[in-house]
DNA sequence: TTGAAAGCGATACCAC
DNA sequence: GTGGTATCGCTTTCAA
C-alpha cells in the first residue's frame, strides 16, 4: 500500500501538503492540489485508517454489541444502523455478546481498543457500570435506561395491546410468558400484560422463559403439560411463540379456535409460519436507524431532540388469533 | 486510557521494559516483571491496538464478509467463525455487503485500512479480481473458487439428494428452483438436481430466483398460477422454501399427500415451519468454524492439510414430504 | 537485563 | 500557500 509519502514525492511536495489536500483543510493552491489527487489516483492511495485513527483518537468505526445474533430480531436492528451508518460513511464492528457478560466486557474492550467513535448495545447488562466511564458515546437499542441515550419501543404499551386482543378474542384461561429477568424491555411488555390481565375476568399463568429458541422448544412442552386447559398464549417474543405454536399442531391444539397465540417482535418470519403468526410489532429496522442517527448526533455534538426514543409497536393480525366482530 | 508510559513511569523502568514484559519477548528480571504486572493491574493498562497495529501492520481483527445479514443461514455461519475466533483472541468486524459490489469493495477497503490480519468472505462475487491483490489471507466461506482456499459444502450432491429423495417419494411434476446465477454454490445445487431429473421419467420445470424473501413470495404466486399441477418444489434454499409453502397453504394445497416441498440450508426456523419443512442440510455453524480454523491456519503458517474443505450435506427429513416404504 | 531512540503513517502547529 | 517536524502509543533494534 502507497503511503502519504509516496504521494508526496510523486506530487513533489510535502507530506503536509497532501495531507491538506486529503482533508480539504487549510490552504492549497488549485494547481497543487490537482498534482496532488492525480498522484493518488496513479498510486491507487487510501490512507491508512490505523495511523490516523492513532494521531486523531477517534476513527471510522463504531461498535455494535447484539445479545445473540441468531435470534432474527437482532440482525434486522443491525440492518438499520448499518444502513444509516453506511449514509455517513461509518463502518461497524459487530460483535456477539452470546448473553455472556464476558464476551460483553471483552467486545466492548475491543471496541475501545481500536479507537471507536461510538458504540451502540443492545445487551442485558443491566449493570451499566459496563458502561459507565466509557469516554466515548454510548445509545442503547432496544433496551431503556437512565444513564444513556436509548431507542426502544413502548414495551408496556406493547403487553398491554397483546393482552387486550387476547381477551378481546374471548380467551379466557391465558399464559403468560415472561421474558429473561434481566432484560428491562422483556419485563415491560409483561407487565403492561400483566395489569391488563388483572383487571379483566380472566385466569392466568405467569411462565418464565429464556428468549432463546432451545429453551422455549422445552418449554413449550412443558406448558401444555402442566396447564392443558389454556386456551391463549401471549409469549415472550415470535420466537417463543413459533416454538410453542408448533408444539401446539404436533399435540392437535386447534389455532385460533381452540388456542390463540400472540407473539412479539414480528420477525421476518412470523407471517411464513402456519397459522401466520399475530404478534405486536416492533419496528426493529427503523429503531436501528434511529439509534445510528442518534449517535452520531451524538458525535457530532449536533443538539439533540430527545436522548430517548419511543418507537410505537403495534398489533399485527394474523391467524393465530380470531377474528372478532367489527362493532364488538 | 493509562498508556504504557504511565505503566512504565509507575514500575519505575522504561518503555521498552513494559513492552518486553507485556509480550513476553526478550529477557526481563523476574522482579522488573512482577513490579511492570502490578502496574498495570493497578492502572487497568490495556494496549491500545491502534498503535499496536500501526507499528506490525498487522490486528488481532478479521473481517468477514455476509452477503445478507438478514438470511438466518448466514448469521449462523457467523456465530461458528466468531465462536473459533474467539478461542483464538481474535475479533470480527462483520461487513454486511447486501448483494452489492459496491458495499463489498467498500467494506474490503475499510478491512484492509484497519490491518485486518485476514478475511472470510462469504459474497457472490464471481470476479474474484476484488480478492486478487490483496497481500492478507483471505478464506471463502460457503462459495468455491480456484484461486483462494475456501470452505463449503457439496452442492453438487445435495441437489442430486434433493432430486432423488423428491422422485423416490412420487412427485411427477417438479418444479426446480434455480437460486441466483452469480451464486456458484447455488448453481452446484441446481446442477445436482438437474442431473437426477433428466435421468428420471419424471416432468420438470426451472424456474429461476433470488434467495430473498421478498422476492420468493411474488416468485410463489407466479409459480401456482403458471404451473397449476406442480406436484412437487425442489427450492433453492429455505427462505424460498417457506415462501412456497405459505403460498401453497394459502391457494389450498395439501402437503405433502399433494405438492412435496424440499428446501435447502436447513435454518433454524425450518422445523418450526408448518408442517415442519424436509431440506438438505448445509452445517453452517460447522463451516463457520472450519473457515476460521483454516484462516488462522493460514495467518499462522501452519501447513495446510488442504485447501479447499467440503463439507457433507444431508436429508432432514420433515413432514413436507411423504414417508417412503421401508423397502422401497 | 535494561533503556534510548528510531520508526509505523498520518495530522496539525508554526515558520517561512 | 507550503514545508518541517513534533506527536499519537507502541515495538524493536542496538548499545550500554
Amino acid at each position: 500500500m502507497a503511503t502519504i509519502r509516496d504521494v508526496a514525492k510523486k506530487a513533489g511536495v510535502s507530506v503536509a501538503t497532501v495531507s491538506r489536500v486529503l482533508n480539504n483543510k487549510g490552504y492549497a493552491h488549485e494547481d497543487t492540489r490537482r498534482l496532488v489527487n492525480e498522484a493518488i489516483k496513479e498510486l491507487n492511495y487510501k490512507p491508512n485508517e490505523v495511523a490516523r485513527s492513532l494521531y486523531k483518537k477517534t476513527s471510522r468505526l463504531i461498535g455494535l454489541l447484539l445479545p445473540d445474533i441468531r435470534n432474527p430480531f437482532f440482525p434486522e436492528l443491525a440492518r438499520g444502523v448499518e444502513d444509516e451508518m453506511q449514509a455517513q460513511g461509518i463502518h461497524l464492528i459487530i460483535g456477539n455478546a452470546d448473553e455472556k457478560p464476558k464476551k460483553e466486557i471483552d467486545y466492548i474492550q475491543t471496541f475501545k481498543q481500536n479507537n471507536v467513535i461510538g458504540i451502540i448495545s443492545a445487551t442485558n447488562q443491566a449493570e451499566t457500570s459496563l458502561y459507565e466511564d466509557l469516554s466515548i458515546p454510548v445509545v442503547f437499542l432496544d433496551r431503556t435506561t437512565n444513564s444513556h441515550p436509548s431507542v426502544y419501543s413502548d414495551g408496556l404499551d406493547g403487553g398491554k395491546i397483546a393482552a387486550q386482543e387476547m381477551i378481546k378474542r374471548g380467551s379466557k384461561r391465558i399464559a403468560l410468558l415472561r421474558g429473561p429477568i434481566e432484560v428491562r424491555t422483556a419485563q415491560d411488555r409483561f407487565k403492561g400484560a400483566v395489569d391488563e390481565l388483572c383487571n379483566a375476568n380472566v385466569d392466568f399463568q405467569v411462565i418464565t422463559s429464556s428468549f432463546s429458541f432451545h429453551d422455549a422448544e422445552k418449554m413449550a412442552k412443558t406448558l401444555f403439560e402442566r396447564f392443558p386447559e389454556t386456551d391463549g398464549i401471549i409469549a415472550s417474543n415470535d420466537l417463543s411463540a413459533a416454538a410453542i405454536l408448533h408444539e401446539a399442531l404436533r399435540i392437535g391444539r386447534s389455532i385460533p379456535d381452540d388456542l390463540q397465540i400472540i407473539g412479539y417482535d414480528d420477525i421476518p418470519l412470523s407471517k411464513l409460519l402456519f397459522p401466520p403468526l399475530s404478534t405486536i410489532r416492533q419496528p426493529a429496522y427503523d429503531m436501528g436507524r434511529e439509534a445510528g442517527k442518534l449517535l452520531m448526533n451524538i458525535i457530532n455534538k449536533k443538539p439533540l431532540e430527545q436522548n430517548y426514543i419511543q418507537m410505537p409497536v403495534t398489533f399485527i393480525e394474523r391467524q393465530t388469533t380470531r377474528k372478532v366482530e367489527k362493532n364488538g
